[in-house]
Formats: C-alpha cells, structure tokens, sequence
DNA sequence: GTGAAAGCGCTAACAG
DNA sequence: CTGTTAGCGCTTTCAC
C-alpha cells in the first residue's frame, strides 16, 4: 500500500533475499537468466521492501542511455504553444519518441533565459534544435555537448550539425508569384520577429539582407519574385507568430492609403490574424483583399486560406530519425518539399 | 572547434592541470572556492580537453535531482497537442518549469502505450499527472516511484496523492441552468470520450454513473440540473476532444427530428466544431440553434461561444507549486474556481 | 545459473 | 584554498 517514500536499492533487496546484486539486476533486466522461482522470490521482497526497479539516472549513468529525446525551442516554451505551426512540428517529434519508446525532455531555451544551465543539465541521448536564432547561446551550450544534435528550420548553416528543413526561399517565391500573377501591385508583408536590429521601417530589401534565419529566406524569396518590378511592398513587424498580433498588424497595414490589394503573411498564424481583421473591417475576401499563409496548418483549411505547404510533422519525425543514425560521413541535409496550395483567400486584384 | 565529440572527463581535466577532482568540480560549481587564477587555468585545460562541465548524469546521481518535471499525459502526446485545453495546460506546466530554470519531460502514457517503462526510465524530481482514466497502469506506475506527485483533474480520489482541479460538476450545472432558463428542452450532449464500456447509445444518466473522470463529474453536474424536468438530452461521444470531431457529432445530432435547440459540449473544442457545422448547415448561432462549450479557451471568445472558464494555466502552475513544496501532513486538494461566461452563441429556444 | 570485482562520472564532508 | 576518502545505485565482464 503504502510506497514508503524511503529508497531501497537493489542491493538491500539482494540483501534481503541473500543473493548478489547481479542477480537481482539480472531479475529486472534479463529474466531468462535466472530461475523463474528465483525471480519471483526476488520481486515478492523487493516489493516487501518497497523497491520498483533500477533506478532510472544511476542506470542511465551506467549504460550511458537516457530514454530521451531534447527539444530546444527558439521561443520561450510558454509561447511555444501559442503558435499552430510549432505546435505541429511538437506533435512530430512527440510522435517519433512515443514510437520509439522515449520521452521528450523540452528545454527552455526562449531569448529571456539567459543561462545555459537548462541545456546542460539536460540527461538525453540527442539535441533536436528547433529555429534558432543564429548565434544563440543555447545553440552554443548544446554544441558543446557530446551528444548528436539535429537542427530544424533554423540556423541552416551550422558545420557538421545535421539539418532539416525546407527550402522557404524557393517556397516563398511560389506564393508571391501566385499573388503577383493576380496583378497585386501593393502588398502588405507581415512577418514574424526580425532578428537583429531594426530601425523603426523595416524594408523588403533590408529584410531580405539582414534576417539570418527562415524569415530572411522566405523575405529572399519574396525579392526574387518581386524584382525590380513596380511593387510596392510594406513590411510589418509582428514580433511573433500569433493570430492576435497578425490581425493587429493587418489593422495597420490595411489602414494606409491606398490600401494594399493584398496581405502576404510569413505564416498561417498571422494571416488568419490578418483574414479576422478584414472581415471585422468589412473588407471581402478575396474581392478587396486578398490574404495568404505559409505552412498549412489545419486551421488553414478551414480559413479557406491561399498557402504553401510544408510538412511540418514529419521535419519532426525526420531530426529524430537523424538522431537515432548518426551521421557516418559528412553533415547530412534533409530538404523536404513546399507545395503551394490555392483556396479562396486570394483572387485577381481589384481595379478600382 | 571540433568538440571532439569524444568523453573527457572531470578526472581527466584534474590530472591534466594536476590538481584533484574537487577542485575541478569547484571550479564548475562553486567558483568562490578556489582562486580565479586557477580556475582559469582548469577551465583553460578543459577546453583544450574538450570537457564542457561535469556530466549531467553523473551529476544527478550524486546529488539527487534532475533538474526537470515529468508530465504524464492520459492522451497520446501527438493527439494532446491538438486538444487546444491540453495546450494551455502544458503551457502552464512549460512556463512554471521555465521560470524555475527546470526542464519538461513529457512522458508518452497514451492508451496505446502498453509498457510503462518510459515512466519508469523517467529522470525527474517529480511527476504531475494529467488527466489520466482511472486505474490506469501509468499512474500506477508513478505511483510506484519515489517522487512527490500531482494529479490533475482526473483521476480525483487517489490516496495521499495531490490533486489540483476545479469542480467540474457545479461549472457543468452552471451552463446547463443557463441554457435550461433560455427555455431549451431538446439538448444534444456532444462528449469526448466515454472511458468504461459502452452500448451504442449512451444516455446521460449512464453517463453521470458510470464514468469515473471528468466527464462524469460535469455529466453529474448537467443532470442536477435537468433532474425530472421535461428536457431530453441525446448524448454523442466523439472520442476525443477536437473541432473535427465535434463537428462531425454535431452533423449527426443536428440531423435528428426533431432538432435539437441547444448543443451544449463537453469542451470549447468539440463547441467549436459544432459552431462550424451549424454555419455549413446554414443554421443561424442563437436563433436557429444555441451552443455552449466549457474551458473557455482563447479561440472562444473569439467565437463568442458562451462556456464556463476554468483556469487552465493555473492548473499548470499550480500543481507544479505543489511538487516544489511536498506535503508535510495529509493529502492537499487544490480546488480552482470557475465562471459562467455568457456570449453570443446562446439564446432563446426558438418557439416553433 | 550465480557471484565478485570494477567501475560509470561526479560531489560532499572533513582535514589540512 | 586544496586534497583525501567515500560513496550515489546500477550493470557488466568474467570466472565459478
């Protein structure tokens, strides 16, 4: 009944029963090595004693085996939520360790926790690193570590650390190119958190240069559609990937005069944010504006929203399928496919 | 540059700058007791060793803590990640963890995981149970395990175990009142998943007696209220608690003749799937149908769905507050409150 | 089948 | 300030 919170160790039940530690090791680990009745000798006293099995960290210090997996997070683990597509990318990885019998240990590595304790406390056998920052001390800590490590999405060009991804420039090039072909010649551009430093206008161009991570390759892809054509694009500035702050932004951005015929989003979150704001403006959709995504998640389909696809679920799969294979020769580069996909958030631009 | 992914150890380091393992160690722990100059030294030959702080392993055996929390979830972790209340509530675990610089072990405790070792290999301080069947194996298992435990929201009962929640049966009365004074008599219960052995039609009396967790309790709830008036109520499980699945239960419950005038869920969720139905059935949310939810998650009020509010964060929070402060006497329950929020998605019955 | 010996890598008294 | 001594609780050759 009662699991008397005291420790007893398997020695005090080898003890107890009059055998050697091995044998009461044996009687967890390797049944068929020792006598049936023996065994059950062994775990009638050591439930007696009130001990249930090896100690999971003295054992993990023996073999040198965890039974985890590490998850560092680019945001705080708290907002970490608050975004569908990272939460789709969770779900992958939580799968694959479910799969594969572990857990998931997720580390707090958000911009305000500036120690890198967490990370090396983390008892784990591998480093998923999920869109990162470059140069982010949490990167560094993890890098440090003798464990394999698998970076997601962001940073891309890490040596000798193996990476997952999409190719978001070639991506983000497809969509713009859809919305351009609707003849849009003014586009509102809300992007998630720039990294580095900002003066108060952001601009595509500067975007495009200056952001080291997903935004800077979705901003490049943009670039390359948009050329020296003459479009007008506005960036804004939405510090995260949120319904809220995407819908906000877009209050904005629709605000100018004249109004931007369309609202090209960094991604899904932001442009169902942007999609409640047109119609708490009254403006239709995709009549007076039109409004695309990038990710499909599965609100997307449901908004009727204009996006590309990635396969957010399995970019969580593949890392800790890299992790289980250590790389033999080389950093290894897993690019999976963007689609993009067409529904009826986007349509050719009004004339007026 | 290389980290030299190969093991150094703090003896080695020791041997290398010729002084012994505690010094090292202080080196890395307690920086005051030994001189900088020597301190820089050591850690100058640990670099050039390639030994990056003491093994995080080794570390927690010694000194009894990990460092992190382990959460144990009733639902597989890929499928929790969809239930937008289980979402909220990790965020809550996520941010307590955060703030006290400990890392979340998830661990997987879904149906379809039969062993429980995963629980057993868990190298944590604590475990906070969430939601989980009643008798279920993976609670049993961290029952057997030494550390203190939190149990969230369902199983209620267990002796000498913590448990933080709220009174699921009075929030659960306090909707049904509200829509039984609206004048509703034809209800459709839309319910996650029934746990314990079901005929095809579950009714909600059955309901109230028979299921031992949370659904029990609010099913409870409904049925002081409906007690021996005139009202029928028609129960639907949809197994799990998400949009898609109470859409395709609120389809199915719309159908009947004749219609029901209120659909009152089990969660925000499986409320907000069925607000999408009744808007593709081109029923109009109140006048030709009310529904309510419960959890009052962000996306409800943004639907203007009327639910009770329950502190789901807080939970999170909470219960990890529990963990860090043991019990010295008895068992603690932690009862948070809830609210009635009234929005638009109720109404009158219509008087056909 | 079973046991003895040898650590895994680290930290915590306690002396000097 | 620094070193010595003792483990934390377990698994694993390798003999018997």
């Amino acid at each position: 009944m009662d699991p008397s919170r005291r420790r007893a160790t398997l020695a005090a039940v080898a003890a107890a029963v009059g055998v050697s530690r091995t044998t009461v090791s044996n009687a967890y680990n390797r049944p068929d090595q020792l006598s049936a009745t023996l065994r059950k000798r062994i775990l009638a006293a050591a439930a007696e004693l009130g001990y249930h099995g090896p100690d999971p960290v003295a054992r993990s210090l023996r073999m040198r085996t965890a039974s985890a997996v590490g998850l560092v997070f680019g945001d705080s683990l708290s907002r970490a939520f608050v975004d569908p597509n990272a939460v789709e990318f969770l779900q992958g990885v939580a799968r694959a360790c479910e799969d594969t019998g572990r857990s998931l240990l997720l580390v707090p590595a958000g911009p305000e926790a500036t120690n890198t304790e967490t990370v090396q406390r983390a008892a784990v056998d591998g480093f998923v690193v999920y869109s990162l920052p470059p140069n982010d001390r949490h990167l560094a800590a993890v890098r440090t570590r003798p464990q394999p490590i698998v970076i997601v999405d962001s940073p891309r060009d890490v040596p000798d650390v193996d990476f997952v991804g999409v190719d978001d420039r070639v991506g983000f090039a497809k969509i713009t190119r859809h919305v351009l072909g609707l003849g849009h010649r003014r586009i509102a551009f809300l992007v998630s958190s720039v990294t580095g430093v900002w003066s108060d206008a952001p601009d595509l161009v500067s975007v495009a240069e200056r952001d080291a991570g997903v935004l800077g390759e979705r901003a490049r892809g943009m670039q390359d559609e948009v050329g020296a054509a003459d479009v007008q694009v506005s960036v804004w500035d939405c510090r995260a990937s949120a319904p809220d702050l995407g819908a906000a932004a877009a209050r904005e951005a629709l605000a100018a005069e004249p109004r931007p015929t369309a609202v090209v989003c960094f991604s899904d979150a932001l442009a169902l944010g942007a999609l409640q704001t047109a119609a708490d403006l009254g403006l239709r959709v995709p009549e007076d504006v039109s409004v695309t995504g990038f990710d499909d998640v599965p609100a997307a389909a449901a908004a009727g929203l204009t996006t590309v696809r990635q396969p957010t679920p399995e970019k969580g799969r593949r890392a800790v399928a890299l992790l289980d294979k250590p790389a033999v020769d080389g950093r290894r580069v897993v690019q999976l496919p963007t689609k993009l996909i067409v529904r009826g958030s986007t349509g050719p631009a009004g004339d007026e």
